[in-house]
DNA sequence: CAAATGAGTTCCCTAAGGGAACCAACTGAA
DNA sequence: TTCAGTTGGTTCCCTTAGGGAACTCATTTG
């Protein structure tokens, strides 16, 4: 279907993209979150093809989100873990799950929630300002051009 | 390619995958959350073809995220801006945009920058808990069932 | 020894993405 | 008046990625 590549756009969420925007890669990334890191597992559950799940763990590992490692030496098994990389990509996923809730969910209510471990209650994300620590949303910021837009270093 | 649907599955994020989840969507909602409004303008940034931004277009305005507005009725013309819904997605590409900074933006640096409309200051995204206001990270949550999970409500 | 298990790989088929060309409705200039 | 240009698509064909089933390989368990 010879796909576009997004890797080398000077915009980080296509990079971002480039590494879990294909479908299935943030359900993947889900089961291994919660502790669902074996191949069989992860294929049944998501009911995905098994060459598509040995294509995207393969690339997530390339990419450092997992990491593949054996669990068993004979016969020889591995599970797949979160990098620090793959945990951090994570937060992508409670963010994802924040806005199904609010605007999919139906009747039933949210499939899974979330406890929070400093609190312990039953909570959602909420995202604030680094700086000022007051809500931040998409609604309330300006985009501005970065350093890493600039077309080239001209060094002639 | 006959793609699995993924709006059926008892999964918040599987159902937001639904909407945004193909590849494309992401770019398409940031240029119009950007301010990039219009079919051509949008093709030509992103390199898309004609047909795939169609049909994503229309597929996210069915869904509730953009909607299309004449801008001219002689010709007639057409633009694209973000609902609500559409907006609350956009939190999303914040949080995308911030894992692609840490993660995928090399010596350049960060190819955009956010300023907090609040505090007037260069800043990202930091994720809180809705209840007790500290950080609130993948790695600090325990994930549990919610009443969305149940298979079906038992009134025989 | 046979069957089961885990983790893939290989094969074929279908459908989705890319790309180019085409179309429709109007505008503005020559 | 005609003709090029603009905008927002649609249609066509080609390639390739995803789905699904079957097969493999190494090993363990019955």
């Amino acid at each position: 279907m010879q796909r576009t590549r997004f890797g080398d756009m000077a915009c980080s969420i296509a990079r971002t993209l480039d590494v879990v925007g294909e479908p299935w890669s943030p359900l993947i990334l889900r089961n291994v979150y919660v502790g669902m890191t074996r191949f069989e597992q992860i294929q049944q559950d998501l009911g995905i093809s098994r060459k598509v799940l040995a294509e995207r763990l393969r690339w997530l590992t390339e990419n450092g989100v997992l990491e593949r490692q054996e669990y068993s030496s004979r016969p020889p098994r591995h599970e797949y873990v979160l990098t620090a990389k793959g945990m951090e990509l994570c937060d992508l996923l409670l963010v994802m799950a924040r806005w199904g809730d609010r605007w999919t969910a139906g009747e039933a209510g949210p499939p899974v929630l979330h406890r929070h471990h400093a609190c312990g209650e039953i909570s959602h994300v909420e995202l604030r300002c680094a700086v000022c620590d007051q809500p931040m949303r998409a609604a309330d910021v300006d985009v501005l051009p970065g350093p890493g837009s600039l077309p080239a270093p001209s060094s002639p």
